[in-house]
DNA sequence: TTGACATATTCCTATATAGGAATATAGTAT
DNA sequence: ATACTATATTCCTATATAGGAATATGTCAA
């Protein structure tokens, strides 16, 4: 069985590895956009919108809704939080750079405080 | 001119979206490892351990070292930061979601608690 | 120098794209 | 039914993989 590269549908990450479906999530960040109007909004072929919109939906990105002959589009922000979880845990070796040390010293401090 | 898929070489969304290399990443978090002590931990052929190496180290994911005839590699958790920031952008709107607004209020709640 | 060890690279091939163009499907209005 | 609008899908093709096998490169030690 020869393996490629892992399908955009698989999961999160791959979906948003191509530059242009974070930009479509984006542009449907906090609000809902028909096809037409992502076209519009973007300025891409219409059948390009709807494909990068067909990976999002596998993958449960985007969630879809009928109206009409419209379908309005927004995004399922939920199907990002396995990525922040994942990246989460190195952001204390990022921190620890001296360059942002006082940064990640003031916001365990703020913590502790908070905690308390 | 023909497009295929955004090149797992161009940034750090794309050479994180492969699995495999997730779990190198976490196998040298906090540590630095050989090329063999990866082979040995993850149970990889070596040239699939050198392989993944490459690419992360192309985009800057993993530094080398060279120490006699070994390569030690450690992780630069810095290239993570590009994609914390992208996705921070949205957690407004998991956190938002019905779904979770349960959940949400009881750790609004316990944390309100621990406050007093 | 020779051998052993550590690591990287090359060769091979099935696979999944991304984008453009053309076409299909579906709902609405007249 | 017909025309129109909105959206999805199909067909095409150059491209970049991932993994296995084989091989090359580099470094040390005797």
């Amino acid at each position: 069985m020869v393996m490629a590269r892992t399908r955009t549908t698989f999961d999160s990450f791959n979906a948003i590895a191509e530059p242009k479906r974070r930009e479509l999530i984006e542009a449907l960040v906090g609000k809902e956009l028909t096809v037409s109007q992502i076209v519009e909004t973007l300025g891409w072929s219409q059948p390009m919108v709807s494909k990068h919109l067909s990976v999002l939906k596998q993958v449960n990105l985007v969630l879809e809704r009928k109206e009409g002959r419209f379908r309005v589009y927004r995004v399922n922000a939920a199907q990002l939080k396995p990525i922040q979880d994942w990246v989460i845990q190195f952001e204390q070796y990022w921190s620890n750079n001296l360059d942002h040390l006082e940064d990640y010293l003031n916001k365990i401090q703020s913590k502790e405080v908070k905690d308390e």
